[in-house]
DNA sequence: TTGTAGGCGTTATCAT
DNA sequence: ATGATAACGCCTACAA
């Protein structure tokens, strides 16, 4: 059985509040008597009972991030922003699948187990998540929505400057046709991707082209699979905007794999510069997202919501960057 | 405020205790009372504050998962594994990096708010984290230990077998230099991966040269660097098989900048079989770890030890296997 | 500076 | 089949 703050109490000939207090660096306590009690406590091998504690205080040190995106390499860099972050604030964090056990969420989410939740696209946009989280009054934050609202502070990069920004790039290299391989529709930053490649286009008089532009899943595969429809075309693109750098990794080798050289005969460009991008070769030309900072941005947004429900939820937009490498070029 | 089983009971006309075996789906209720209790607690929103029950129950729905290790693409697999494991059994998983804060690690073992802990290297070996999680009295397994042990069950594959079979088979397509990049020294699989390699060159009778041994950190950049040292020397290998695919895949970028073919010039083989192995070029030949079926396998053993904290701990030893995909050759 | 009474919301024990 | 009472370990509020 483990020692409770009773009896480290008895240990040090204290009360248990004195013991209380001393725990939690609480003012108000002679020193000689803070080291007794310090010296029990070590010798009983004592530590506080989280479960007891979070009864009381009705807190948590805990806050989830709900994951399910198909992208690892995104995942994994917003993963590492929070837990950074987490541990550098005293939480912990956990990590769900959203897609695994539709009850796996709905349990997590129950009896005020966690302080706060991070959700990452899709779930972001998803209404029924956040019905569930408003109804169990838990706080949360959203990263990269597609629009800022009043239910939740929200982190992202302006994904419709950043992508018209690209193609504007892939514009000023003379390329006219430009293929566009999206993320899948449910996704926000999907449709603010498209819709600044549009703007670019638009921008340039360029007639926008549907048969130019396919929806992937954010995934290796798919990139291949949509640049292998676009290469197909009769009248090909000469330059390929992929939404993230994973399925820019699959169009780069369907390319190679049809004999079509990047970038001397093909641009290829991404989006997200995770660590694929400057791994494969060529090294990606892409649009640099600060996913961990905007993890470790959304943790903060959603402490302060924690500590104050009523706060108005701030909505942050933190720079991008285009990453020029080598995997553009001028139109051949 | 929240509801409490107490609303619930007032709510439905019974008393508290009626809620609670309605809520743990107790017998011996009458099917009139179940429904009169179901239908008030979802009119409440009521959910059972899990603080409460975890301290009445000395419990805990959540396992922690220990991570450091410097390739993600490892971290990636065993997590998945870990996380669907949790969902199909009623559990979440906390992720914990050990070296963010000293102190993250040691609060989050404490007070009984884990269920169970699981390890992986260079953790799994590590004398300290060990006693403390054994000092907690926390139930926890390791996965690929340097060795099984009586501390905890453990989940692993044969790699001094495999890494033997893989040096086999190097030797077997004429290979008699072959360069070793191993991850630290301080990773039990690191050496017993180097055991295996000795072995298969003893057999073969082929003079062990410290020389073509590199010691890198299972990163990306490391594979690059150690092969980079290999093929400098006046007498490069002709084969060099890294530890991880991710070291692997950084061999064969040095060796394309230094205008050196694979497999044609030099044959490249990497370990883990993780999802950069089957999306470079070429696609590597690698030895195949079930890394999330060692996950949820040591989630399994985990679960008897927190059931059964007397329980003799298993040790199970998984399956591993030869993929020969286009990164290796004769020796040219 | 230190201590006492009470309660957080649940489950265990024992009764009815 | 249902209920009353106690206890889990801690913290808050209020004394002393």
């Amino acid at each position: 059985m483990n020692a409770t703050i009773i009896d480290v109490a008895n240990a040090a000939g204290v009360s248990f509040k004195t013991v209380s207090r001393v725990l939690n660096g609480e003012a108000g306590v002679r020193d000689k008597t803070r080291e007794k009690v310090q010296l029990a406590a070590k010798e009983l091998n004592f530590t506080l009972n989280t479960a007891a504690r979070n009864l009381r205080r009705r807190g948590s040190n805990l806050i989830a991030l709900i994951i399910s995106n198909p992208s690892r390499s995104y995942i994994d860099n917003i993963q590492i922003g929070a837990m950074d972050w987490c541990s550098r604030n005293g939480f912990h964090l956990v990590v769900e699948d959203f897609r695994a056990q539709p009850s796996g969420f709905d349990d997590l989410i129950r009896g005020g187990e966690m302080a706060g939740v991070i959700l990452i696209p899709p779930m972001s946009d998803d209404p029924e998540i956040i019905t569930k989280l408003t109804g169990q009054n838990i706080p949360f934050v959203r990263i990269a929505p597609e629009t800022a609202n009043d239910s939740a502070p929200s982190v992202r990069i302006d994904d419709q400057a950043a992508a018209k920004e690209m193609t504007q790039k892939l514009i000023e290299l003379g390329h006219k046709r430009i293929g566009l391989i999206t993320g899948p529709n449910e996704f926000g930053v999907s449709r603010n991707r498209m819709a600044g490649y549009r703007l670019a286009l638009d921008d340039a008089a360029i007639k926008y082209d549907s048969a130019l532009v396919r929806e992937g899943a954010f995934s290796y595969e798919t990139g291949q699979s949509c640049a292998a429809r676009l290469l197909s075309m009769p009248n090909p693109p000469t330059a390929i905007f992929a939404s993230n750098d994973d399925m820019a990794a699959g169009a780069i080798a369907e390319s190679y794999k049809r004999g079509i050289a990047v970038p001397s005969e093909l641009t290829i460009v991404g989006y997200d510069d995770v660590a694929v991008a400057s791994v494969i070769s060529p090294p990606l030309t892409t649009v640099r997202q600060p996913l961990k900072d905007m993890a470790a941005r959304a943790a903060e947004l959603l402490l302060e919501r924690i500590r104050n429900q009523e706060s108005a939820p701030k909505h942050d937009v933190l720079p991008h960057r285009l990453i020029l490498r080598a995997s553009h070029g001028p139109r051949a």
